[in-house]
RNA sequence: GGGCUAUUAGCUCAGUUGGUUAGAGCGCUUCCUUGACAUGGAAGAGGUCAGUGGUUCGAAUCCACUAUAGCCCACCA
């Protein structure tokens, strides 16, 4: 074995062995299923520490289960994105000097695939850098063949059910992309403003000459007053007594004459500005409702790209809209209708793709109506078939999912699934929505078109006079599909009646309601099953600082680069050590190194190993070896190796990757390295000693592998652990020991116990030794009280390899305490003492000893207080009581030897 | 305004139904390079578990309030 791990080309000689040989490909029909599918990235991005920590967590159960002799299913794929990847290609176009609209839809859409075949890959293949075992035959795009089909059929059905309409409806616009965004999409900033105060003159005020302060008006504040020509009335609050008068009466709408009513709302503050608000049904998503309400009129002043249209005005009519609220309001001051203006601070709306500033428009959308989808939805989380793991994430859950809105579902876009709904030409969208009459909804254009000649009664239409509504589908409309589109749905496939219900979905919280709550809700509604049985959550990656990691605070870790720097089993096994699913988790570089080293450590061990193959007999250590004579120290590695391999399958199944990587680093670290291969070097029995190590070492192996998954495999090969053509990701996960191979070898907790309390003792003299500056090196006389003869026999049997771990020239044991004129110390299984031979600092022991003395009194004291208690004893479990007075006997006795060492060192 | 979460060692965090003297990694101090590993080994210092009150024989753990920080949703024109 070289002297150095080199991870790059492990990680580049395995990757591609696994991939060829379908080791991450499982057919349906044997075993028990366990299935994932993965939260598919944009199309458009690059692997981010979000990815890798998304895709660690999922790949290490995945790998997990795969080993554990599940059936496994992780299906990748990649989403179509449709604002994003349209934004990258008409920025493109955009160097070239061209708009979308110059190319024409049809040529437009075969760009973005052309992209999407040349750039579409890129995080498909940094995916494989980390290492995932995802299911690459089975590849999907949301944009695909049988997504496209899934996508116009749920269409359909909705449609058909009546859950689907379209619908006159104010929506976030962003004005820029020129497409409406879902709530969701809309980013508020803090913004400092102005509001301005504005006098509406009453009608039927004997004064107020245009052009003169109005001495009879009602004065409104606004933040927006360039909207003002779309005011169709003004509101005050019906409880609000200072202007209860003015209801039902009209006013004036400044530099437009036009006449409003003011109405009375609850909607209104009164402690809000003047406590009279101008209501502007098209252009403010809770005027509009006002105006619901009201029956008012919607005067929509804007055209799609925030300009001013001719309802605005004459003179306003082609302004920008930040343009038109200058001149507004100069005007309004010119004519004595500003009072003043005041500074204000409010949270304004912004594009989350392009940043522009969100309009609220009003426009005829498809929405999908969400109350009847939800309901189930809520059901099934209630009645813990699906279970969110950590759980508190379902109140969230719940709280979105019973004051859902309906969904406004299409977007202004020409990347993305075309709404599958068809106008009759001469019926235009614009004119024909809103009478169903004219739509026609099917999954083809064929379909359709026998719709509408059954509609008509014109047998002579074609395709031709066919129009289709020129909207595209939200991005989220087809992900929400995901589980089950993705197995093929809606043809009945194999895939989809054996790995559907998936079994995890692994996501980050940000996305609950874009699409965990929505996959839930399709998956009920189209499958009759949710689309899966547990949702694990885990935190975001926060910078050093706990700040989001985004690229323009340009603090984000490139996992591209720290697998460069440290290998990607560095980055996978540090993110998993450090993250919890409770909380986000912050990460700079160096905790990358925690991995590294780990790596390293693990590459130094099996050289060892590989050193010492020659003292290691050739068949495998197993209960076929017979009972067999262990040592103290070898049944210890045996039941902590046991103990490990119980507690990762353990934590694996609760979801604590957290947990299970320090479990399994700790056992392979200080079990294994610090303890066992220290003890392995002189052991008195090479042969078995070498035998358990490399017994222990390929279970180490393995529990490491789903963290680890490349180093673990190189060195499983190189120890001949496997040979050629076999491969560690299908090798069995580690279950511990049988009931006969326990029998045989005798490990149980007693013995676990025992040598946890040797190596107290070697540790304590060890600290002895640091305590009087003795060399590390140097070969010492070591003497042991031991608690009881018992104990003493015990020690005395093993005093060759204690020895080499006092590093003694020798050991004696004697039952119980003496008076020994040296340094000791004490564990639960007797005193250690160091002959010094005259180095011992009379006075500093003395006061070692009196604060050793002083701690232990205090904590008898602590203890008695406890006995003494008559409530402890009548209430406390009678382990408890027990293991009190146990501890208590144990601290006399070490009293009784504190005195004597005491006396000595007065 | 509504909801959620956190506050434990200098830093990042464990601490799973309340139960022996609260743990780990990093950092820090001291010591150690003759063949697994200095990306290492050994020893050590460092915490009145945010505060107050309550429940209990017993609280980092359960409850209430307070303080501080963060997140999500809805947002005042």
């Amino acid at each position: 074995m070289d002297k150095r791990y080199d991870a790059k080309a492990a990680e580049a000689k395995w990757y591609p062995i696994w991939e060829k040989n379908g080791y991450f490909h499982d057919e349906p029909g044997h075993g028990s299923p366990y299935s994932v599918v993965i939260p598919p990235p944009n199309v458009t991005g690059i692997l981010h520490m979000g990815h890798a920590l998304n895709q660690t967590i999922q790949d290490v159960l995945v790998r997990w289960r795969r080993m554990c002799g599940f059936n496994t299913l992780w299906l990748p794929g990649t989403d179509h994105a449709g604002i994003a990847t349209q934004n990258v290609v008409e920025k493109a176009l955009k160097k070239e000097g061209k708009r979308r609209q110059d190319l024409g839809r049809e040529a437009f859409v075969a760009r973005v695939w052309e992209w999407k075949k040349q750039y579409g890959g890129t995080i498909v293949h940094q995916q494989r850098m980390l290492g995932n075992t995802t299911d690459w035959q089975r590849e999907r795009f949301t944009l695909d063949e049988g997504c496209s089909k899934a996508v116009a059929k749920v269409f359909c059905q909705l449609y058909n059910e009546g859950l689907i309409y379209k619908g006159n409806y104010i929506v976030n616009w962003c004005p820029r992309c020129g497409t409406a965004l879902a709530n969701d999409e809309v980013e508020h900033e803090a913004n400092h403003g102005h509001l301005w105060y504005v006098r509406y003159p009453v009608v039927g005020s004997e004064k107020g000459v245009r052009g003169e302060p109005y001495k009879d008006y009602v004065m409104v504040a606004t933040t927006r007053p360039e909207t003002l020509p779309g005011d169709t009335a003004v509101a005050v609050n019906p409880s609000d007594e200072r202007y209860a008068h003015l209801v039902g009466k009209t006013v004036i709408l400044p530099l437009t004459g036009r006449e409003i009513p003011v109405i009375s709302d609850v909607y209104v503050e009164k402690a809000f500005g003047t406590g009279i608000v101008k209501i502007t049904p098209a252009h403010d998503p809770n005027d509009f409702l006002v105006g619901k309400r009201h029956g008012l009129e919607e005067i929509n002043i804007m055209t799609d790209d925030a300009h001013m249209n001719e309802l605005a005005g004459e003179k306003y009519c082609g302004m920008d809209r930040f343009e038109c609220r200058k001149a507004l309001v100069d005007d309004l001051e010119a004519g004595g209708f500003l009072d003043h203006v005041e500074d204000y601070d409010n949270q304004v709306g912004h594009c989350y793709r392009c940043h522009e500033v969100v309009e609220s428009r009003l426009s005829k959308q498809w929405f999908v109506k969400m109350k009847p989808l939800a309901e189930p939805a809520i059901a099934a989380v209630k009645s813990g078939e699906v279970r969110f793991v950590p759980e508190r994430w379902s109140k969230i859950y719940f709280n979105w999912m019973e004051n859902i809105q309906d969904w406004c579902i299409s977007r202004q876009l020409w990347w993305g699934h075309r709404i599958p709904a068809y106008y009759v030409r001469g019926n235009s969208s614009e004119e024909g929505a809103g009478n169903s009459e004219q739509v026609f909804v099917a999954e083809t254009a064929e379909a359709a078109l026998e719709m509408a000649k059954a509609k008509t009664g014109n047998v002579n239409l074609t395709l031709a006079d066919l129009e289709q509504d020129p909207d595209v589908l939200d991005t989220w409309f087809s992900s929400w599909l995901w589980p089950f589109s993705t197995l093929g749905w809606p043809e009945k496939t194999a895939d989809l009646d054996y790995y559907y219900p998936t079994t995890d979905l692994v996501t980050a919280q940000d996305i609950i309601f874009f699409w965990v709550a929505r996959m839930m809700m399709a998956g009920i509604h189209f499958m009759g099953k949710p689309p899966f049985k547990n949702i694990v959550i885990h935190g975001i990656v926060r910078d050093a600082q706990g700040r989001k990691m985004s690229k323009s605070l340009g603090n984000s870790l490139d996992p591209l680069e720290l697998i460069d720097a440290y290998s990607a089993d560095a980055l996978r096994f540090s993110l998993a050590l450090i993250t919890s699913l409770d909380c986000d988790t912050k990460v700079d570089k160096s905790k990358f190194e925690i991995g590294r080293n780990f790596c390293t450590k693990i590459w130094n061990a099996a050289r060892f190993l590989e050193m010492n193959r020659e003292a290691t007999p050739q068949a495998e250590f197993g209960a076929a070896s017979g009972p067999v004579q262990l040592s103290s120290d070898e049944r210890h590695m045996l039941m902590a190796c046991e103990k490990a391999c119980e507690k990762v399958n353990d934590l694996l199944a609760k979801y604590r990757i957290q947990d299970g990587a320090l479990a399994v680093y700790d056992f392979f670290w200080t079990q294994i390295c610090d303890w066992y291969v220290e003890y392995a070097k002189d052991a008195p029995d090479k042969p078995t000693a070498f035998a358990i190590l490399r017994d222990v070492f390929w279970k180490a192996l393995r529990l490491l592998h789903p963290y680890m998954p490349f180093v673990t495999e190189e060195v499983a090969h190189q120890l001949g652990f496997l040979k050629d053509g076999e491969t560690i990701l299908r090798a069995e996960f580690p279950k511990g020991y049988t009931a006969e191979e326990k029998a045989a070898w005798g490990l149980d907790e007693e013995v676990y116990e025992y040598v946890e309390a040797k190596r107290e003792m070697i540790t304590a003299l060890r600290a002895l030794r640091a305590e009087y500056k003795v060399n590390p090196a140097a070969w010492v006389k070591v003497t042991i009280a031991a608690k009881d003869a018992a104990t003493a026999e015990r020690l005395s049997s093993e005093v060759a390899s204690l020895k080499a771990a006092f590093r003694a020239e020798s050991v004696e044991v004697l039952p119980g305490a003496s008076e020994l004129a040296m340094p000791g110390s004490l564990g639960r299984i007797g005193t250690v003492y160091l002959s010094l031979e005259g180095l011992v600092d009379k006075a500093a022991e003395a006061k070692r000893v009196a604060a050793e003395l002083a701690k232990t009194q205090g904590f008898i004291k602590s203890i008695d207080a406890k006995l003494g208690n008559e409530n402890f004893m009548a209430h406390a479990p009678a382990a408890i009581v027990e293991g009190q007075k146990t501890k208590r006997a144990e601290l006399v006795a070490k009293i009784a030897q504190l005195e004597k060492l005491a006396k000595l060192f007065a």
